[in-house]
DNA sequence: CCACGCATGTAATAGGTTACATGATTTA
DNA sequence: TAAATCATGTAACCTATTACATGCGTGG
């Protein structure tokens, strides 16, 4: 389960459950989502299996926070996994079957406005990678005087701004293909 | 489930389970996989709810076939599912958790590594998507001649091959950043 | 005093993987 | 005769979503 080694990934630092979802809610969410629902007995399980430890503290306001850290047995699977090689494959992109099945309505009218709503995602989503990406950018002595943790983050975040970019840049060449197919039929009519 | 809609868009031409499986080994698994033993079952249930029809029929070689056939009503279901919209925002990227938390290895040379292995996988996929997007593009007449399918898929492809390239030439600029860093830490010690 | 944010969870259901079980026909 | 391909499924388990349940403290 990756869910497991994500938590463990973040748990670099001590964290809350509560803690956690933040982090996934801040960015995190653009490679894996998760809901508190999840989190909890994820984290109760790795604490069984000796990967997490546990203690409760007051919190500021609200009621006690349990806060999660990882052990060196938690490290060591963490470790493992992350030197297990890409864990690739099992991506699932209904979207793409939506588009392609979309060809037996027969309405080339509802192929643009799909595009055109696609579009409009994949330009906010594209805006919020740039703009932390930039960021980054900016640090002073970048990159030579990045931290590890920056440098990866730095790394993850190419890979997503140059790759969201381009499914935007597919994605209207394809409005432009459907919208010349539209032209045509109206012209044959 | 997406899954059950991706079988219906797949029935526009009556299969069996079976058949199914190879089209999702063919190409399909690109954007979905689905194994044989959550096929049949959902085939069953599809039927049960009255979107598939199905009969048997003796196979040319090998046991019985069960070949199923859309109902006026699974029709109506697919394309009200293709028309509400990308189904976006729940994928789920392992590989970048594992590329963002292998920074606390403190190990550049596994992060290289990892991207050697990443950018493999990749280059291997976008020759894959390329071939058959090329093999859409010599069809005598294109693009205008192309019938909804085979244009439809068309889009489809293209997004897909450029967002694969697209990763693939960013985890090559990774690559060139890591090693840079490998250098800059080599002169230092 | 009510809404919101903090904080923890459980239960029911849905979706997906791996392993197991069975048996026919063809090809090497 | 052994392996591969055709063909259908079940069972156990793991993963994820949605809905429900509870309660404190602060600010408007």
């Amino acid at each position: 389960m990756s869910l497991e080694y994500i938590l463990l990934g973040m748990l670099d630092q001590p964290a809350s459950g509560y803690d956690l979802k933040n982090e996934f809610e801040q960015g995190t969410r653009y490679f894996w989502a998760a809901e508190l629902s999840q989190i909890y007995p994820t984290l109760n399980r790795l604490e069984e299996r000796g990967w997490l430890s546990s203690r409760t503290e007051a919190s500021a306001r609200g009621p006690e926070r349990r806060v999660y850290k990882r052990t060196a047995k938690g490290e060591k699977e963490l470790f493992q996994w992350v030197r297990s090689g890409p864990a690739m494959g099992t991506e699932r992109f209904a979207y793409i079957g939506q588009l392609i099945y979309m060809s037996q309505l027969n309405d080339l009218d509802a192929t643009r406005e799909f595009l055109t709503r696609l579009r409009a995602d994949l330009a906010e989503r594209t805006q919020f990678l740039k703009s932390v990406h930039k960021a980054v950018e900016e640090i002073p002595g970048f990159p030579d005087a990045l931290g590890e943790a920056d440098f990866h983050n730095y790394l993850a975040l190419h890979i997503g701004v140059e790759t969201t970019a381009a499914r935007l840049r597919a994605c209207d060449a394809c409005l432009r293909m459907v919208q010349r197919r539209l032209q045509r039929e109206a012209s044959h009519v």
